[in-house]
RNA sequence: GUGGGUGUAGCUCAGUUGGUUAGAGCGCGAGAUUGUGGAUCUCGAAGUCGCCGGUUCGAGUCCGGUCAUCCACCCCA
């Protein structure tokens, strides 16, 4: 009989290993240093919050999410992304804070939805948001943070596709579609996924838009040309529409800045087919796909809201911002093959020749340590071979020996361990600077 | 929430029309004259066949439920 409890996981739960969290955490700098550059401040919020602050502000799905339970009589929810609690937090504080304000948040978030590949029911959200303007430039700003991140983590085989949801109204109330809009923009996302006939059947039956309607939309979603041909023939069909000519122009300004900013062409595109986005984006859409694996779905994406935070305050506090789906992106990359990954944060091995020497190995791996190396002594006395198999597997690159002649010269042999060679009688005092040589290398 | 696929040693999988002590490869551990690792060889550890229940003389093998995972819908990071 066993009384031992079966040791698992909730559904969409998941423990994250070393070879896994080394390139996680790693991930965490990068966009932690991506957004400190643009001047964004960091901020935390708590994950549990009154139910009330996160119900209907993402719409009927977002509710239905999330993780909600009472305690001690009070109706309370697990946030299920950053944005909510920021506009609660922003309303709050904002005094203190001053407009504009710009502020990164990174931490996990909960829905309890259905799992997939790259979704999972607790994940990490990596936010930036600039509030307290309406100016385009902090839409413009947004896109260059999206870029520089998924640079900042290696990556260039990626586009942004951004739209703008003043283009996509304005041109539905052109069409005499204006009260069907979330309907119809649910119906055109499909776009893509299944063919255009398909397509316009729903929306026929789900919004009873008509063919000539619908034609007229599809046609332009699906306009094939240059950015410039894209947005000219908007205009000209539908740039009398207030709010379409409003969006027509930010997108514009957002492309043509990129590309003055430096952006490579190709990285941000056009997208009039991406509508989604929570309910309450109301201007420019960023969704981020991976080039080889688009299916996983967007890593980052985000947009403009210009009344989130009017839920909780008579102070407009509009804003713009996108979040980067660490887990998702994580997945992804794993999926991939591109992570290199390693059980070992620690580059530099140290054999432990013989144990009387524990205190010299020691004193060694703090001598690489005090340089900024990380230096880790095997904890037994085990034959060489061993140590070396347990050395590269663990994804150490040097290994650093000395027995008792070496000792007596009081020199290191240092070898790579990839490369299976070393180089002997290196003097103490020199080793340090050859390790950090060799890592610099080829990595 | 709906529909479907999968679930056998750490990993990838075999397991015949249900029938005696459940297998392989890789990996792992020990060893092949006590200062050095990817080859070879020898030996070895390791599986409540996801879990619960049912049918049966007998179930990894059939049935039901459940959990997890993957895929589609939905939605999104």
């Amino acid at each position: 009989m066993s009384n031992l409890i079966e040791p698992r996981t909730l559904k969409g739960f998941r423990d994250y290993l070393p070879e896994l969290m080394i390139p996680r955490e790693w991930m965490l700098e990068q966009a932690r240093r991506v957004y400190r550059g643009y001047g964004f401040a960091p901020i935390d919020t708590p994950a549990l919050e009154y139910a009330e602050i996160l119900l209907g502000k993402g719409g009927e799905e977002s509710d239905k999410q999330l993780y909600r339970f009472l305690h001690d009589r009070h109706d309370v929810a697990l946030r299920f992304d950053l944005t909510v609690p920021f506009a609660r937090f922003a309303a709050q504080h904002i005094n203190l804070l001053g407009t504009p304000f710009k502020r990164y948040h990174m931490g996990p978030v909960w829905r309890g939805e259905n799992t997939q590949k790259g979704r999972y029911r607790e994940f990490w959200q990596c936010d930036f948001d600039t509030i307290g303007t309406t100016s385009n430039a902090a839409d413009i700003e947004a896109a260059l943070v999206i870029h520089d991140l998924m640079r900042g983590l290696n990556l260039d085989r990626f586009v942004i596709h951004v739209n703008n949801r003043l283009v996509l109204n304005g041109l539905l109330e052109e069409l005499g579609l204006a009260g069907q809009t979330a309907l119809v923009l649910r119906c055109l996302d499909k776009l893509g996924k299944v063919p255009r006939e398909n397509v316009q059947r729903e929306m026929a039956e789900r919004a009873g838009a008509t063919m000539a309607q619908t034609d007229r939309l599809l046609d332009f979603v699906q306009t094939t040309g240059s950015k410039a041909d894209v947005l000219g023939r908007l205009k000209a069909e539908f740039g009398t529409n207030a709010k379409a000519a409003d969006g027509i122009q930010r997108l514009e300004e957002l492309l043509t800045a990129a590309t003055t900013a430096g952006i490579p062409d190709g990285m941000i595109v056009l997208d009039l087919s991406i509508a989604r986005g929570l309910d309450y984006y109301t201007g420019t859409v960023y969704e981020t796909f991976l080039t080889d694996l688009p299916k996983i779905g967007s890593v980052c994406s985000g947009g403009r809201y210009d009344n989130l935070a009017g839920l909780y305050t008579k102070q407009a506090l509009p804003g713009v911002g996108a979040s980067l789906g660490l887990d998702r992106l994580l997945a992804a990359l794993e999926e991939l093959k591109l992570l290199n990954s390693s059980a070992t944060p620690a580059p530099v091995f140290i054999v432990q020749f013989t144990a009387e020497r524990i205190g010299d190995y020691q004193r060694m791996a703090r001598a690489l340590r005090a340089v900024g190396i990380g230096a880790e002594v095997f904890p037994d006395a085990k034959k060489l071979g061993q140590q070396f198999q347990y050395a590269e597997k663990r994804g150490h690159k040097i290994a650093l020996i000395a027995g008792p002649d070496d000792f007596t010269a009081g020199t290191w042999n240092v070898k790579d361990l990839a490369k299976r060679a070393e180089r002997k009688g290196v003097p103490e005092g020199d080793v340090a600077a050859l390790v950090r040589e060799m890592l610099v290398g080829p990595v």
